[in-house]
DNA sequence: ACCTGAACACCGTTCAAGT
DNA sequence: ACCTGAACACCGTTCAAGT
């Protein structure tokens, strides 16, 4: 058995480890902080459970007590802590548009904080399901304003969600933890030997694209700025379903 | 030192167990195909070069000597080997928007056929920058056709593949691998919780959405059918491009 | 050239036992 | 209620030694 508070419940409650108690003073809270600073400082790949014990100066075990159980809900723990204030920047008097707009915007600002953590907000289907909430009703109240309704809603939703969060998850994937110039070398190399018979197009926009598209690359969006193409992407989809948007109001 | 030929090379060289030397006949084509194999059956998590050897009837040693060092490399031929065929639905005749259909349609079957290795395509910067080639060049030469260069052109590509491969990398997420039931219950449970009166619309369209978009779903894209969702999406990124194409031709 | 076996340095997770 | 230490069953990776 454990506790079971999300960290938003612990926030709530106002728990601290306050009493004799608590004699090494761990919190859900504060395993989730730390374990994202690690994440942050030394990518995913290279996160454990044991390191992060260490760091805390605690035993494995007694994270384990803390969190339910797994390393996975620790993982979702971190996904809901890092995601709740996506819905923090919207102002009353936004139409539809604006609020799509902000809350993406806000979800990849959100993510690029915590580049090394992306693999787990898009490629794993982590989420408890509470920290989100706030973000899937701003976007299927969006939705609804532009008249949106049934399986339709369902898929403009998906198409939203899928794209940008998608994009944002490609964006930040991880390269290899090792060898970073190695890589660049080799990369280079490979670049170089790009046959012109076959590939003539690639080859002669090399210079424009290389390692600034996302299947020739060797560093990831917490170096190189995808800001242009995300917005890019984001106007694509907001445009789009304004103009197929089910007649409803004036708009 | 090891071999170093990619699965494509392998292939054409027509490199077999031949002779007496091939004691156990390892190769490192089989040993991809192999492991792509073992993560269809038992998932990207479950997958292990200790567990791969003892399938094999090989030593783990031997894996290291055919394929280059480590596990990630062996990760980016699966990559390479999922994604080479993208192209192969091209017709002649074909326009660009049909052209950049048919590629993105194809690469989501194609990951489909494998969606346990899903993340491996979406949220990791493995791919050797080789097998892709060929759709680079399609997805390049669809959006020159339509009028793109430069920085519109990386812009208009990146929102392509990062919009719809992010896309499929979402949709085919995998869940916990455990308790499939257990997880179905929680978050039953925690959707039956939802307030009404913080999130009315949510609540409201529950029914039409439980399990069926991004967020609220404790099932993947391998159960649950994004195609119409996805099919949204490939269109309004298609259209949209189409719109705000630089006038080139007659279009 | 290809392959094995043992070895090193780690993991995740559980659980009795302590306070 | 909270925490430790040891234990179990695994890993990835390297490398001498074999054929």
């Amino acid at each position: 058995m454990h506790p079971g508070l999300s960290v938003e419940e612990e926030r709530k409650s106002g728990k601290k480890p306050r009493g004799r108690a608590a004699a090494v003073g761990l919190t859900k809270a504060g395993i989730v902080a730390a374990a994202v600073r690690q994440i942050d400082e030394k990518g995913l790949a290279a996160f454990s459970i044991r390191d992060l014990a260490r760091t805390l100066g605690v035993s494995a075990g007694n994270i384990y007590w803390h969190v339910g159980g797994a390393k996975e809900d620790l993982f979702a723990e971190i996904s809901a802590s890092i995601t709740v204030s996506v819905s923090e920047n919207l102002a009353p008097g936004m139409d539809w548009q604006e609020r799509l707009r902000s809350v993406f915007l806000s979800y990849r600002d959100l993510v690029r904080d915590h580049a090394n953590v992306a693999p787990l907000l898009g490629a794993q289907l982590k989420s408890n399901g509470v920290a989100n909430l706030a973000w899937v009703e701003v976007v299927l109240g969006a939705l609804q304003e532009a008249g949106y309704e049934g399986e339709m809603m369902r898929d403009a939703f998906n198409a939203l969600i899928g794209g940008l969060a998608g994009f944002v998850t490609m964006e930040f994937a991880p390269g290899p933890a090792d060898n970073l110039e190695d890589w660049e070398a080799i990369f280079a190399e490979r670049l170089a030997a790009i046959d012109p018979a076959h590939y003539p197009l690639t080859h002669a926009v090399l210079p424009d694209i290389s390692n600034r598209i996302f299947v020739l690359r060797w560093q990831n969006g917490a170096t190189i700025s995808y800001t242009s193409s995300f917005e890019l992407l984001l106007d694509l989809l907001i445009d789009g379903l304004a103009a197929r948007a089910p007649a409803v109001g004036l708009q």
